[in-house]
DNA sequence: TAACACTTCTGGTCTAGACCAGATATTAAT
DNA sequence: ATTAATATCTGGTCTAGACCAGAAGTGTTA
């Protein structure tokens, strides 16, 4: 009843458990695994893939894998600071912006927000990290008209304060949706995963008091970095 | 740029865009797959796999590959109930009671009720089924001396009307986890699907006017069978 | 000391088979 | 016609290699 992937879990953990492994470090090479377990690299590999998928472990690309930290908690259903969550969870939380640029005439944008095609955007593209480790791409659609000035600002905080702080603009109604999504090599490269590899994506549509839309949000996160909490009444 | 991968997103995809595969429609046999595709067929499970990540199929153990339906929704942060959910969202549901039992001593239950380890509990398992399609095991747990003689009542509606119903009790608040996790044989074969799989596993926690908790629940969704909606203000 | 080229190590992808176990269809016996 | 035995088809798991591309370390050169 026992199948290779039992041992290869058996193995890893007790590596980690013996504490010779701490959270973030590199587990042996892929190779000398599977000949310490006598299996061959494809069956290691799919042993790692379902340990990964237990968030036991984490790769990065081609440079090893690693034992996973404690979980990021999230509430879907709250207005969310990554920053300020992070802290309080005891990570260290750092921003990179990938890029921004004003674009036009994509249709999943405009059509959200209820515009023509000929309507202008700003697309901000950030990765989040924890404790050094990618754990989120984030892809913000803005109204560019609305927010012009916008790219002049500093951009690795909350965009929901940088509207309120420079453009008195306050969010007070999100909807969100969360599905699990394979990444595109656009999203994949930054978190340092193969494209294809899954992801939880989370897409927000953030109203104003107007109940205007005002930032068209996609969240694409590690699924084993986080779990989610939510209260219902 | 091309990999293997996008030849067989691209052929499945035509199999079914061209309508020669609906919804639930089983796909040729992997070997099949894989000699139309020239590749192997271990490559081509890798990319089946991805497309079922990406809800475009769904497998079924030893029997095949299927197309995937539209998802189901469901909203994390509402009492749900399943099936009136499905109904309204066109699927037909069913519900298959896998076991009910008495059980003591399991700490992740008591320590969930903060009770003693003596405490007894009835265990409920249940898989359901959207059109057919087994999409989600769960497993409840509810204080055996509160809700004695609850296993003669009929198991396959929704445990807060029975609780309503039957004992006067109201849920009023709920938390609940959501987070990737392997699936045990337990759960994997009611499925059917090979037990290491991933899930989408939802932890409940139920609790009545007194804060008191009434009901212990787990669920464990095929991961590419639901999308989650959450509203915030 | 700093920049660059090179080598090595890592995971990522793929081939070409094999055998197993459960699901299903077929066939034979009742 | 029903049941039971059997053969076949399916995906699930695994072996034993190969080659590629990016990351990281090493040594050389300016």
């Amino acid at each position: 009843m026992s199948s290779s992937y039992d041992d290869i879990k058996t193995h890893v953990q007790l590596l980690i458990s013996n504490g010779r492994l701490a959270a973030n470090q590199k587990l042996p090479a892929e190779r000398e695994l599977a000949e310490q377990l006598q299996v061959t690299r494809i069956t290691l590999r799919d042993g790692l893939n379902r340990l990964e998928g237990e968030g036991l472990v984490y790769r990065q690309n081609r440079r090893g894998w690693f034992v996973a930290p404690n979980r990021f908690v999230i509430n879907p259903a709250q207005k969310v600071n990554f920053n300020s969550m992070a802290r309080q969870q005891g990570f260290k939380p750092t921003t990179k912006v990938l890029g921004f640029r004003k674009l036009t005439a994509r249709r999943d944008i405009y059509s959200a927000f209820n515009a023509n095609k000929s309507s202008k955007y700003f697309e901000m593209r950030r990765v989040r990290y924890l404790d050094q480790r990618a754990v989120m791409v984030e892809e913000s659609y803005l109204p560019a008209e609305r927010f012009s000035g916008l790219s002049d600002l500093d951009l690795s905080g909350s965009v929901t304060e940088i509207l309120q702080d420079s453009y008195a603009v306050n969010i007070i109604q999100e909807r969100c949706n969360i599905q699990g999504a394979n990444l595109e090599l656009l999203c994949a490269g930054p978190l340092g995963i193969p494209a294809g590899a899954p992801s939880l994506k989370i897409t927000r549509l953030r109203f104003d008091s107007g109940e205007h839309l005002i930032d068209y949000n996609i969240e694409y996160w590690l699924p084993h970095a986080i779990e989610m909490e939510v209260a219902t009444r």
